[in-house]
DNA sequence: CCCTAGCTTCAGTGAGTACTGAAGCCACGA
DNA sequence: TCGTGGCTTCAGTACTCACTGAAGCTAGGG
């Protein structure tokens, strides 16, 4: 299949190991789920069933289970069953992307929960707050700017269509 | 010491705990390094040598030594050494917190290397690109809205003091 | 009501790693 | 040059977790 074939210059199979790896490391992510929303990304055709992405990225099918499960609880591909004992279909939900990315940004502003906190855990402490004072603006700050990047995401996208 | 006693009604231990739990999810670090960081952040005083961390947080002296260095790496704590063989001593660097927290968002955004390297891959391959092309206008877009990110917190801090 | 394709579950394996504690390594002071 | 305090290194241990492959489950077709 052509997937696996040269293509513009340079190997897909090491794109896809690149990103498995990159989401690995970012996102805490096992490298074979990594490399199956790789592949759904530019495959052909687009949607493929869970014995193909094994096939194709050389994984067993429990491994593609557990972790076809684990990228469709993150919003990431969608699954379209079908009819009679047909293999249900995989493929990346690539609208969904930019929601998937954003909530997951905004939950590194939820530090701002636990120095605030400990900034109310050292009330009447003096300048001992100082510290966590100076670190807990930053979160607080960043928090309102991380929920502000949703509706600039909303007017940029939608201005380009 | 009053470190790990009652202060305005709730256990600082927890609160080290909760930190730590916090950090190990969201950037990987290990639960020591996370705990350092929590108690270097309401300590009394502010400077606490190793010998000290290990014991107030039941670490030993390797482990310390460490994840110590971990986040001297990370930029988030700074280690001052005295003269003669008095031990180093290390404290948070709370003004260092912001550029730290945001290079590792920027870091998110690379993403866009990846994505825009695949859709080179898939040059002339008529709309087998337009998944990736969507995605990868997202990464682009997030890329520069996190590089503003920086300005906007210097002139944000600076208009405080 | 069985057969069978596809999917999920799960025990077992291997790899990786956080942590300990002791031994080794500095560097200063005498 | 030796003694000593502090720090780092490292072998060993315990634990976590991704992954496999086989067994079990489910649901449509004959």
């Amino acid at each position: 299949m052509s997937d696996t074939s040269r293509v513009g210059g340079r190997q897909p199979s090491d794109w896809i190991e690149s990103f498995a790896a990159r989401f690995e490391a970012q996102e805490g992510m096992p490298l074979i789920a990594g490399r199956i929303l790789a592949f759904l990304l530019i495959c052909d055709p687009v949607e493929r069933t869970a014995a193909e992405l094994g096939a194709a990225l050389s994984a067993s099918s429990g491994s593609i289970s557990t972790n076809v499960r684990l990228l469709l609880a993150r919003g990431l591909i969608s699954k379209t069953t079908r009819r009679g004992r047909e293999a249900a279909v995989y493929q990346v939900r690539e609208d969904a992307w930019a929601n998937v990315m954003l909530r997951r940004l905004e939950s590194v502003a939820e530090v701002s929960e636990l120095t605030t906190g400990g900034l109310r855990m050292l009330s009447g402490q003096g300048d001992r707050a100082d510290r966590i004072r100076e670190v807990d603006q930053f979160y607080s700050w960043l928090s309102g700017e991380l929920s502000q990047l949703r509706g600039r995401w909303e007017a940029h996208s939608s201005r380009r269509r």
